[in-house]
DNA sequence: GATGAATGAGCCTTCATTCAT
DNA sequence: TATGAATGAAGGCTCATTCAT
């Protein structure tokens, strides 16, 4: 949570840039997933925050690249889970356990749904390359793991590129229906799918 | 296949008229899935059709009313698909299994793909609230099935709403990563998701 | 009145060409008064005459063309009064009288109205020369007769040009708030302004 | 006079926004009347300002909006006429030609003659009610002058609707004929029309 | 750095007119 | 002659971006 709103960030004069440019990001996020990137225009983002439409430009060289920058920060979250799952260790089926909790938890966050629900076409060549490389990585880890998981016995032989992809995409999903404050909580959710979409994966559960 | 060309269908005057809108929805699919809805412009369409522009305004009042068409036709798809296994009849599993194999099949098909991948913010809201009506006839389709087969004793008891979202998530997935002649075919993959997808499902699936 | 109603002219394939000319234009100017030349689109006139669309360039050249019709059409009412008003004979008076009597008569019917109503900007320039040309016959006429009438003694000496133009206008302004069937008919109307309208300049109304 | 040409009030980038809005309005008045609204295209209107067409949209929301200004500012200076000449007094006949005065004089100004010229068809249905009401308003004045007139004897009795409408047809045609530098000036007009118009209308003008 | 104003580029939509049957 | 379909031409409006203060 932030100790100020988005609007205090522009309140002072000399507030530190990745602090505004990140209230930007925000605004722009939230925008953007209620009304679409291109029914959103930049005086919205500009308003929500209390500033005029020129200022953006400070922060940001265009809106492109205020999306890109929604991209780059979910992809952010994923890679600082990456990096702790790392840590934590365990089978591959641990680690599998420990990514779907991960990323159904981002999935249930602004800059996570961004990152699914957000048109990529209006991304630049060069943008939607690096938003690209870093989608791959992440399709990279779910399959590491679950081969990592056939490999030392935790996980039933399968196809790994439809397996990573039917899990990749449960999850993924979860952008498009979990409502904050409705039903399960997030935490409770990542548990249940964590359960729910190892358990035909995990060794043992063919018969 | 079709047994004329798209732009064949505009050759002479008087055709038939749904022959016609069917052709504009097809190119307007193709180019929307490739370009996104945005960036691509009804001079674009027509020019795939070997018309001008103004001509699509014979079939469809607007764009948004083509790409409102896009989704009419994908749901007119799933629709066909339901009353088929409807009329097949098994128990809960089975038909779960059959609505999958339908569903994933269609994922891998442009009008399909449609569903999923164009940004529903454009709709008009009365357009949305159509889809939304047809999407949601869809969701309670799989909920309805898992409950049914857990009532059966088919399928494990488990938390229906939760179920039926990952599993329409992991298909719906499917058309942003099926490519056509790439990997397993259409009809392989649906085999292998209605089985990959109930295998944690399916009575004694829990030990 | 027509013995038959628009609809009916065209129902029989050999009819009158100029009844059907006829026809439009009764269609066209009822339209053009009601909506507007710029509102009122090909497809209603001829939607209103029960054909289509390409139908009313076998009697007319263009939309523009129908205009001057509908202008050539209400000056050719005029034409006919002159004709009888000059026959008719009597002072200066008595003419500007008759005049009046049959202009704002005129000016209460839809050809009438057109001339008033309809923006002349519409018309080509071409057109616009004609129906100026007659436009002026009809000023000439007004002030030929007052000059008669004070050469004749029956109208005080005034400026001819402004007299003959405020009359004109007040008569004019019937087409604007004329509505048959409510208030005073059009014959009462007629005697009405041609006894109000001269009362200011017969001689012996100065004193 | 303008203490500035139309073009400089647009030369500084912060000006009062109320010139530049009026700015607007006399140019596009201008250009409306002389080609008509529909052949005036807002690049026209721009142009003539030295401006480029979406600039327009800072001062106005749309073409019909413009329009829509033309005609209030016509009533505007129509309603300052009526509150001086109720501030003058005078018996009905004095206020009646106080009235036709001030109402030539407007007839004589691009403002009064747009509500005269100008297609109201084209105004919204929103617009045209507002503009309607106003001009009943003044259609009311005119009645109740000479209501007013023929209750304290000043004016012959007469009917009061017809009287109304062909004085005001009359004055409203000015914006037809009258070219300034030409003929009259504005203010012989309003003299000459002032005395005009009520001689069959006073007092005593009944033999 | 911030802002009010202006612009450039683009695209949807309309409709009179023409074409092909 | 009549019509369904197609087109050419045009113009209003939007909005990301830039300019000038």
């Amino acid at each position: 949570m932030l100790s100020v709103t988005p609007q205090e960030v522009f309140d002072t004069r000399h507030r530190n840039r990745d602090q505004k440019r990140t209230a930007v990001l925000n605004a722009a996020a939230e925008l953007f997933l209620k009304n679409g990137y291109h029914r959103t225009r930049l005086d919205d983002v500009a308003e929500s925050l209390g500033i005029t439409k020129p200022a953006l430009y400070n922060y940001f060289k265009s809106k492109h690249d205020i999306l890109l920058g929604c991209h780059m920060h979910g992809h952010d979250l994923i890679d600082a889970s990456l990096g702790e799952i790392e840590e934590e260790g365990g089978d591959g089926l641990d680690r599998l356990r420990n990514l779907i909790r991960a990323y159904a938890g981002i999935m249930t966050m602004p800059f996570g749904m961004c990152l699914v629900r957000l048109d990529e076409h209006e991304l630049s060549d060069k943008a939607l390359k690096l938003v690209t490389t870093r989608r791959r990585m992440v399709d990279q880890r779910f399959k590491h793991y679950i081969e990592t998981g056939i490999a030392d016995g935790s996980i039933e032989p399968c196809d790994v590129r439809i397996t990573a992809f039917w899990i990749a995409g449960a999850l993924n999903w979860v952008s498009h229906w979990f409502k904050p404050g409705k039903g399960l909580s997030s935490g409770q959710l990542q548990e249940q799918l964590a359960e729910d979409l190892t358990r035909g994966v995990a060794r043992g559960s063919r018969r």
